[in-house]
DNA sequence: TTTAGCACTCGATCAGCCTGAGTGCTAACA
DNA sequence: TGTTAGCACTCAGGCTGATCGAGTGCTAAA
């Protein structure tokens, strides 16, 4: 990868790939000639095109077919080439001028979070909330729905809400289960669940909890309530953007597409990858080894509080993306929800 | 709509609509003649079958082509031909078998039933969960999230758990939320929601909250907490099998499907309109105004418990759509969700 | 009343042709 | 030595016309 190209070939390289960007068709030396200049005919444009394509940073779909990028000319392009321009004050601004987040919680914000990139981008925006098991402990309540069953509601420092039915064995009076939250709040507070749960353990082996009635039920009803569920929380945005876009335009491709988000399976997957990079994160084609999202790049960024809640954002689209216009976006989305998670906490 | 049709144009007519589902494609006179006998030639069929494209109940998408039902075939054959058969012993039991319904809270169940009606249907699900304000009062919590900022956790009686941030002008402690959580939970207990709006408004106007801190307190943070959103919650499961049916098989009908199943507004509008009538209603075609879903048929139920939460569910596929294994599905699994409704409050 | 027969229609499929865009190569030019 | 004009070549896409087959409508005979 640490070929050199000189000057002229980047020039017509980066021509061909944003040509290319924007129209989906591949591009051919006279109008890489006419469009952008650079003082030469179509011949030597041709004569370059062919270097670049010996290299392997183009191909061709067919003999008498423009070129058009391979993954590898995406990459030297994004490397190299691109030079991503911060968000002016004016698109900042009207960046956030999108988003209401008053009085909205966790789950209304990361749904519109995912609109905004979206709509923003032209492309599908993914926005996968903080897990579980990373947050931080702040509250724990308890409704009695009927014999034996508990709406659990959890909130993290961050203020994420999870609501959550148990099944305990004994009927448990709303006074009972108030005199249990106050006391895990009190025991709790600030701890985050990986270090609840190590505790719950702990305690429930302990000499208290042989003769301490109410601590004893208390460690019992919330290691069913922290238990994990491994529950992801997905949200996506514009699926149907994805199928106006020419390289998805056929029925069978449309299909596959539609079905890997609905399953959401994959995606998560793919977000869990980048949780542990710091800042943008650029996935190209077949670097997704799955073929379902054959065709796809991904765009990504964790966003976090200092509390350690983690998440991850990103807009997916077809290799052939707007990358310069898409990473800011996706770049300051991810700061400016890690900044309203810390908020949240003030 | 009251033509009276002779046996043997009945028989053809159930035919073709029968083999046009199974098929998707034109039916000819031969076909039905070779397939379901009625001891007739293909050309005394080709004789009914101009009969009963004369009277409106088929039509041919060109000369040489078989015939295919109109809406009014349609409508036909399910009001006078089809005859829903209960669903078997055994086939309910597998269908409950489906269920786990165990320590599941609201959301997830009417998830649940829509992957599961789209899984047996092969068709797509739609369960909208019972309104806000169509619920009835069971209790109250409040969850002091930062400055000013609250959670408030709403139990309906069926057991719906709807969250919410609001704001407030005064910090409250959570002993004061405690306070006014215990005051309302005692006050609006059992009543509608509807009802619980009517006494907040007029209580907040009465001579006791001009000196009973508390209770104008509770009253001013109530009416915050239970105003109306408007929030449809609307699941939707098995988009892609859509996407399977021949006749959305284009690009430009995929698109249109997606976006529609997409923005949600127009299936809430559609399944909103059955919230009045009983029973499983059937809207086919055309019958849905909307172009939007053009081409689509609707077979829906509403749920409900005795205490008043109504919601709606049903199957959306297209006109060539198998009611008569549908409308058992749908009709059943509205009476199942109604009873775990009721189960719920116990 | 039913049916066999026949002419007719029309979509679908396929081969053949043409066109235009684009390439690669070569030879001439600066 | 690098650049360019010219030219032959390739190939996808679009158009055309022939053929095929499924299905109809009509008529006349059973």
């Amino acid at each position: 990868m640490a070929e050199e190209l000189n000057e002229r070939s980047q020039n017509i390289l980066e021509a061909i790939v944003e040509d290319y960007i924007a129209s989906a068709e591949p591009v051919g030396s006279r109008a890489i000639s006419r469009r952008h200049g650079f003082n030469l005919s179509p011949a030597s444009v041709r004569n370059v095109m062919s270097d670049l394509e010996e290299m392997g940073f183009l191909c061709s779909p067919h003999t008498s077919a423009g070129r058009i990028p391979t993954e590898k000319g995406y990459h030297y392009y994004i490397d190299s080439l691109l030079q991503v321009r911060d968000l002016s004050q004016e698109e900042e601004s009207q960046l956030r001028k999108n988003y209401r987040f008053k009085g909205m919680k966790m789950e209304d914000i990361m749904q519109e979070v995912g609109r905004v990139m979206s709509g923003l981008s032209n492309y599908t925006g993914l926005v996968m909330a903080p897990k579980f098991a990373s947050t931080v402990f702040r509250q724990i309540e308890f409704v009695r729905l009927s014999h034996g069953r508990l709406l659990v509601i959890y909130v993290s420092e961050t203020g994420l809400v999870q609501n959550k039915v148990i099944e305990v064995d004994a009927d448990l009076e709303q006074r009972d289960l108030e005199q249990i939250s106050n006391y895990l709040n009190h025991e709790l507070n600030g701890m985050s669940i990986l270090a609840v749960r190590e505790k719950i353990a702990r305690e429930l082996k302990s000499e208290r909890a042989r003769y301490d009635k109410l601590q004893k039920r208390a460690l019992r009803i919330s290691s069913a309530a922290l238990q994990d569920e491994a529950e992801e929380l997905l949200f996506v945005s514009g699926t149907s953007l994805m199928l106006e876009q020419p390289e998805f335009s056929t029925p069978e491709q449309m299909r596959r597409i539609i079905q890997t988000f609905e399953s959401k399976k994959i995606l998560i997957d793919l977000l869990d990858r980048s949780q542990n990079a710091q800042g943008v994160q650029i996935f190209i084609g077949s670097q997704n080894q799955d073929c379902q999202i054959e065709g796809c790049s991904l765009i990504t960024s964790k966003f976090s509080s200092q509390k350690g809640a983690v998440g991850t954002l990103g807009v997916i689209g077809p290799v052939r993306m707007d990358y310069s216009q898409v990473i800011p976006i996706v770049d300051f989305t991810a700061q400016l929800v890690s900044r309203i998670l810390e908020r949240e906490v003030e």
